[in-house]
DNA sequence: TCAATGAACTGAACTGTATAGTTTAGTTAG
DNA sequence: CTAACTAAACTATACAGTTCAGTTCATTGA
């Protein structure tokens, strides 16, 4: 078979082949670690030539930093959901709860959630600028939002709206680390439906006691 | 000094040397994580030639997974700190604020936990039987003693212990991933009393209301 | 309409270094 | 004497990053 029909001429844009780079390098670096990802597996994932990769990013390190800052910034930053504009009508339990469900929810939903939170824990340490970016844009972000909501509901007065956002978020945050990203499902056991029930009583109850 | 028993059945390799392979791969693996780090390197460390490592070692692997096992089930078992015995007659309060002082310090005080738990989290996928064996030895075992406690303590009649341990432990947990894995003390500071402060009286609050 | 230009891209070879793991010849110590 | 150990060389592979000759294609200009 001689033929070499190019079967499609693509257009020759520079944006569309750093695109390509990035997405192959998500899958490679998400899948792989820092460490074990090689910059000639990123190209074939990309469906590119090592040469063009090294034209649109410096080196390894420059690809991996503006990968995990985009991830950072656009794909993983609606994790902890966005808030609806009528909550305040609604019971805080309801609230919580639909919150609490959402937040779980989507890390199973978006499957390279998991490998993106171990790549961010495990490089925190020899990149800590995409840690911080990661606080700064999930963490920070989802107590800031809770925290508004425990300070304006009306049925709730918490004495440190702050602290008990970050119990909130906390609870639940470990809750998928331990059962889902160290696979202890089997080991320590506990229905999310029960976790989060206990939790939004906790509050209430707070609430309801001062 | 006096000498170990010589057995005879298998090879007989100084037990003195593979501790100081996994003390000098601890140091490495620790610091670097797995695929970042050179079985050179680690002989360097240990102060032993590579050839010894691999007659006590099969290969990279098994060393990583005998080293991790190691600490897991020794050196961090006792993060989550031993349970006193005299704490019944102690006010629930003081005892939980204890607790989660005791926790959160040992973190500060063993200056390898944070890379330690950052080679669990970060290899969790690709080595699930690590994972497991730390949440086997760590966080259950904290589950277990906290929920103990909060089932025996006479002053707490708590609804669902279990679950109430979970969002004690994941919401410390969170607290020093966020504030010290992840470098975000001063992105979303937060004072470590404080925080301990509202989660005890959660809890305690909850209790009283029963 | 048709080259001609030039920028983006390709594939493949290439450099230099690092790696996992083995082998060998020789040394130490019980 | 022997078994653990050492140092160093060695094999084979992989990697980051570069170079280069050649291809593709849109734009230009006549």
């Amino acid at each position: 078979m001689e033929q070499t029909k190019p079967p499609r001429a693509d257009r020759q844009l520079s944006s569309e082949k750093a695109e390509a780079i990035l997405e192959g390098g998500m899958q490679e670096f998400l899948a792989h670690g820092y460490a074990a990802t090689s910059m000639d597996r990123v190209a074939i994932a990309a469906g590119v030539s090592k040469a063009t990769v090294y034209s649109h990013f410096q080196d390894k390190e420059g690809l991996f930093i503006a990968l995990i800052q985009r991830l950072v910034e656009g794909k993983f930053r609606s994790v902890f959901g966005p808030a609806n504009a009528q909550v305040l009508q609604t019971a805080p339990e309801i609230v919580l709860r639909d919150l609490a469900n959402r937040l779980l929810d989507t890390c199973m939903n978006e499957p390279q959630f998991l490998n993106f939170m171990r790549v961010i824990l495990g490089e925190s340490g020899r990149f800590p600028q995409l840690a911080r970016a990661f606080v700064r844009n999930i963490e920070q972000t989802s107590f800031k939002r809770l925290r508004q909501y425990f300070t304006t509901c009306p049925q709730l007065k918490l004495s440190d709206p702050e602290a008990t956002a970050r119990i909130f978020i906390g609870t639940l945050v470990h809750f998928m680390i331990v059962q889902e990203m160290l696979h202890g499902k089997d080991i320590v056991p506990m229905e999310r439906a029960r976790l989060i029930e206990n939790l939004v009583k906790l509050i209430i109850n707070q609430a309801e006691k001062t």
